[in-house]
RNA sequence: GGCCCCUUGGUCAAGUGGUUAAGACAUCGCCCUUUCACGGCGGUAUCACGGGUUCGAAUCCCGUAGGGGUCACCA
């Protein structure tokens, strides 16, 4: 690659960061940095039904989230400028009359009723919706009675006839498309003033020196417009890759904001606490695949190995499951004081812990996690998954009940109550010498003694360490457990 | 329906004419842990189908089937 590599990602602000978009935004950043490139976002607001206000910030903030920066933007500006095309009007209008000039365009009076009628009769007749070209020779005369009517035109490009927009895609090799097959004259500028999609991505490509296009295989069909654009406006067209949908396993089709099932938004995963290495990670892994049998690497080591030829040609289903095991791996390397603070918003949100909290509930909770660390994939799950330790409520499920009901556990359980009644300092060593203690006196051990010491007093059959969990759960609490327990299986 | 793309285990995948067809997730089993999780070891399981080309095909060609994408004054 000689030529500076220069790729742009460009959302259109109409939501929150979709993780397809984040894909494509995180293989333009791999893409870029690899080869020593620079990145752009693009804001592709010409729809101004759909912008949702705040969807640009959200967008960029999520973005800067899972760890992707960018050297041009609507927000740190360059030598590109304006980024949204909203604000590039000038730059779309003059080549709209130019084209009109040339009359490789023209302006179509026709009415949104008009043409939904039009297709609606073709789609009833079972052929490809299409523009019929019905004010593709309009004379003098007919436009400005047109114009008199008080019409406004939108512009449409003529397309080409018999010609075929070949391209050699970067990930999926050589694809070519009939002219005939792109539907007819198509819209460049909107009634509104504003230009459409396909015409603003040429001209803005075009004008910010993008040299690589790596995009969702969603685009592939816009190609050839967009070449037919490239072509009338006399430009070389940059190189074009489509990168594979990503999809639900479920489905097999395009992930989208239906499937209520996969959390979808890089929002969702940032709220529940998943760390951005992990989930940047995850995403890397979507369509494309590094070479050795390694799977977790750093944003860095990801730009490093980063290699475009790599990129799948088939698509790739979400995998929660997959996502979850990269994002444990992640979590149980994270430091432990970085961990509790994450830790500690989820739990007040749950209302288990106080908003002001003493150094030693502060310690304490840090020993709770770092209890649950190696099973985590994010932080909101710790008060999911010992939830024992902010229940106050016992409640013994039926083989719970079967365990206390065991012929030895009465004993077990009094002898126990009285080893840890008299401790001085409520430690887990100190408690499992009391456990020690309990089953020298009793002569119970292996599972019989610490079952029923673990269901009476966690309440759970599963759980840390047992010295650990009765440390954490306090005398006072332990001491009440175990009455209940004594209580039920009298 | 037209056009375009895709097809290796349950999922993601490596593989670019000769491999015992990697690896990861999931699953199952064993070990570790007096529980669970983490971790370790191991097992089950894949080239959509049919024709070619070739000494030889998951790899190349053609066809079939299936799936997907797209056909807006949305991006």
């Amino acid at each position: 690659m000689s030529d500076k590599v220069r790729v742009r990602y460009a959302p259109s602000p109409t939501g929150f960061l979709h993780i397809g978009n984040a894909r494509t935004a995180l293989f333009n950043y791999l893409f870029a940095r690899h080869y020593g490139g620079e990145m752009v976002i693009r804001i592709e607001d010409t729809d101004r039904k759909r912008h949702v206000e705040e969807g640009e910030l959200s967008q960029l903030e999520n973005l800067k989230w899972l760890g992707i920066d960018w050297d041009e933007g609507p927000d740190v500006g360059g030598g590109f400028g304006p980024y949204r095309q909203s604000e590039r009007l000038s730059y779309y209008e003059p080549l709209v009359e130019q084209l009109l000039e040339e009359d490789k365009a023209y302006k179509c009076y026709c009415t949104s009723e008009e043409l939904e009628a039009e297709r609606e009769e073709q789609r009833a007749r079972g052929i490809m919706p299409h523009y019929s070209g019905k004010c593709a020779h309009l004379t003098e005369e007919e436009r400005a009675e047109k114009e008199a009517q008080g019409l406004t035109p939108s512009v449409r490009i003529r397309v080409p006839k018999e010609e075929t927009f070949e391209f050699d895609d970067m990930v999926k090799g050589d694809i070519s498309f009939e002219s005939q097959s792109v539907g007819g004259d198509w819209v460049i500028q909107k009634r509104d003033g504003m230009p459409t999609y396909n015409f603003a991505v040429v001209v803005d490509d075009h004008y910010m020196e993008i040299t690589h296009v790596l995009r969702g295989d969603d685009h592939i069909s816009n190609t050839p417009k967009q070449m037919m654009i490239y072509d009338a406006l006399g430009w070389e067209h940059p190189r074009f890759g489509h990168m594979t949908l990503i999809v639900n396993a479920e489905t097999g089709k395009k992930l989208s904001k239906r499937d209520t099932d996969i959390l979808q938004f890089i929002e969702d995963y940032r709220e529940l606490g998943y760390l951005p290495e992990a989930l940047f990670n995850f995403i890397s892994l979507l369509g494309w695949s590094p070479v050795g049998e390694e799977e977790i690497f750093s944003p860095e080591e990801l730009v490093e190995i980063f290699d475009y030829e790599r990129l799948g040609t088939s698509p790739a289903a979400f995998d929660a499951h997959k996502l979850d095991w990269i994002a444990n791996q992640y979590m149980k390397e994270l430091d432990l004081d970085e961990l509790i603070e994450q830790v500690i918003p989820h739990l007040q949100a749950q209302g288990y812990v106080a908003e002001d909290l003493s150094d030693a509930e502060y310690d304490h909770y840090k020993k709770l996690a770092s209890l649950y660390q190696d099973q985590m994939s994010y932080t909101a799950q710790l008060p999911e998954v010992a939830g024992l330790f902010f229940d106050q409520e016992i409640e013994w499920s039926e083989s719970e009940k079967e365990v206390l009901a065991g012929e030895t556990v009465p004993e077990v359980l009094n002898a126990f109550k009285n080893e840890i009644s008299s401790l001085e300092s409520f430690e887990a060593s100190e408690i499992s010498k009391a456990i020690k203690a309990v089953q020298k006196e009793t002569g119970v051990k292996g599972k019989n003694l610490f079952m029923p010491i673990r269901v009476a007093t966690t309440g759970q059959e599963h759980g840390p360490q047992l010295g650990d969990a009765i440390e954490l759960l306090g005398k006072e609490q332990v001491l009440e457990h175990l009455n209940e327990a004594l209580a039920l299986i009298k």
